[in-house]
RNA sequence: GCCAAUGUAGCUCAGUGGUAGAGCAACGGUUUCGUAAACCGUAGGUCGUCGGUUCAAUCCCGACCAUUGGCUCCA
């Protein structure tokens, strides 16, 4: 574009960079600003970011009450939710069991805890701690375990980050100076700590130094680590029977949650969270039911597109960098080509539109990451799809073959509905918080005119037939000036109401008002009753 | 984690170096009304946390915590 074509331009904010994009690197402040044709783009442009704060899942979910974040208490990144915001929860989880269910998917449940030798047999600690919370670790003192925490009696924690920071110290000051004097460095660091972990250090200073700093690091204990991710506690359960070809493939299905410790400033309201809910499945297949496998997963996700009316979307195809081997990606550069290449001919053959995209790739297969827009035209990267060729036999998972044979099966990881709290983030922000019915934390509120009782007897059986088959309904029956009762439920985005009054009465009728379409007129009840089941039960957009 | 900005009642926001206000919501009462807001009253805050300066700090300074906008990372 040449300057030239800039008719309008606007700054919009100071920030800092990387230079060059590396976390190590220097930084530069960096001016944003955004240009356009003329200034009619230009307003359009900030037209549709002004929308996007308007529907922002954070100021939404706040005035529908669907969650919280309770940082005091709980912890940043780690939201609560709340009644109605569950109510999403459920709906989506609801959806997920039965077109899983439908597609021949099976379902298990995990713990949120496993010990240290599933993530190093894994892979998750050699590749990928640094997004993992800390340890838990369990001390053998003899005849019994104890918890490690902080105390006065209790520092071992304390004593193992200061042997460690100390040991970081010492190694790299002996790297910079062979011949540096190491009592200079321990002073050092001495001098360096805080007065509270001098008081910690006071308590086992009168210990031989080395000789116990070394046996309390080493001594017996066992860590548990929180599950960044469900796979490895699902192979654990292809393990735990065996299995033949005639098994696969075996699709095992869990909404667990997972804990990952996102960098303080990467949390983003529901969008980035550190404790998250994937709607995760793991198939375990042979070689040759890879591709029709792969196919049913894309045709999962085109599904659940529909549903929620994305007509945008694009897969995001990360493949491996031979320069990562080894470091990022697991060392199998044959197996990395050959399931690559298995991948890119079913999207090609199945006419999906994806991109490509070099060393973006999990670290233990590529990876598909799908991306949506949503009703504004915003991007999302909403689910992932993963095929996995290394960790299963790290695991040492086979099935017994038509020839009698051992056999590893490939895994496919896959969550079309990524987790609840990035999916329905995205969900509030394309609907705008304007739920159609099925998902609707509101879905009716039936309203009497006034507090007349005739008018209470008429609405309340309404109710309770509405209550009996399952369906989200609260009345007003209150004395209180009909407009404000409309506007309450307005407000609340209640999407249905029903308005009762004396025409209504005589008519055998109600009046129905949408959330999102006004008064609708007076219909027979019966009618409307049997059209809301309906609508629930098709989840109509 | 890094750079920057921000943090006053449940929400939206005023405000001041001399221990805080409004609207909405909440609660109590009055009001009987056909599709987005009736009226009166009551209650509600350690002014993010901890330190410092000062006779005196919500206000000035510092550290920390959290959020936001980016960077890096990612579902």
């Amino acid at each position: 574009m040449r300057t030239g074509n800039i008719g309008a331009f606007k700054l919009t904010s100071v920030a800092a960079a990387y230079y060059k994009g590396d976390e190590k690197g220097p930084q530069l402040q960096r001016i944003y600003g955004t240009a356009f044709k003329n200034k009619t783009a230009l307003d359009e442009y900030f037209k549709m970011i002004e929308e996007a704060k308007r529907r922002d899942h954070r100021k939404i979910g706040a005035e529908m009450g669907l969650f919280a974040i309770d940082t005091e208490f709980v912890g940043p990144g780690m939201p609560l939710w709340l009644p109605k915001g569950t109510v999403l929860v459920e709906e989506l989880e609801k959806l997920a069991k039965e077109t899983e269910f439908a597609a021949g998917y099976v379902r298990v449940r995990t713990p949120h805890l496993a010990k240290e030798k599933m993530y190093q047999t894994s892979g998750h600690l050699p590749y990928y701690a640094e997004s993992m919370f800390p340890p838990m670790r369990l001390i053998d003192s003899g005849s019994h375990h104890t918890m490690i925490e902080s105390g006065d009696t209790i520092h071992a924690e304390t004593f193992q980050d200061i042997l460690k920071d100390h040991r970081q110290k010492l190694d790299a000051s002996l790297e910079a100076n062979p011949d540096g004097d190491i009592n200079k460095v321990t002073a050092d660091f001495f001098s360096k700590l805080t007065p509270e972990q001098a008081k910690h250090y006071q308590n086992i200073a009168s210990l031989s130094f080395v000789a116990d700093l070394e046996k309390a690091a080493i001594g017996n204990e066992e860590r548990y680590y929180l599950k960044a991710m469900n796979c490895p506690h699902h192979h654990r359960i292809f393990a735990a029977e065996p299995h033949s070809y005639r098994d696969l493939p075996l699709r095992l299905a869990e909404y667990g949650t997972c804990y990952r410790y996102e960098q303080s400033g990467e949390l983003f309201g529901l969008m980035r969270v550190r404790s998250l809910n994937m709607n995760d499945a793991h198939i375990y297949c042979t070689e040759e039911q890879f591709a029709d496998e792969f196919r049913a997963v894309n045709d999962m996700y085109l599904k659940y597109f529909k549903i929620f009316g994305l007509e945008k979307y694009q897969m995001r195809f990360s493949t491996h960098a031979a320069e990562g081997l080894g470091k990022k990606y697991v060392n199998e550069p044959e197996l990395w080509k050959k399931t690559e290449d298995m991948v890119r001919k079913v999207l090609i053959e199945s006419g999906i539109n994806y991109v490509e995209v070099a060393n973006e790739a999990a670290f233990y297969g590529p990876k598909i990451d799908v991306q949506v827009w949503s009703a504004i035209g915003r991007e999302f990267t909403i689910a992932t799809n993963q095929v996995d060729f290394a960790v299963p036999a790290k695991f040492g998972l086979t099935y017994r073959d038509k020839d009698n044979s051992n056999k590893t099966p490939l895994c496919i990881h896959r969550a079309p509905l990524g987790t609840h709290e990035r999916f329905i983030g995205f969900l509030i922000e394309h609907y705008a918080g304007n739920f159609p019915l099925w998902l609707a934390p509101d879905q009716v509120r039936v309203i009497t005119l006034n507090d007349d009782e005739a008018l209470i007897n008429y609405a309340k059986p309404i109710v309770a037939e509405l209550r009996a088959n399952m369906v989200r309904v609260d009345s007003d029956f209150s004395a209180t000036p009909f407009k404000a009762k409309i506007s309450n439920a307005e407000q609340l985005r209640v999407h249905t109401m029903l308005v009762i009054g004396g025409r209504d009465m005589e008519a055998g009728a109600v009046s129905v008002r949408l959330h999102h379409g006004g008064p609708q007129g007076a219909k027979p009840k019966g009618e409307v009753i049997a059209d809301i089941l309906a609508s629930i039960k098709e989840r109509r957009a």
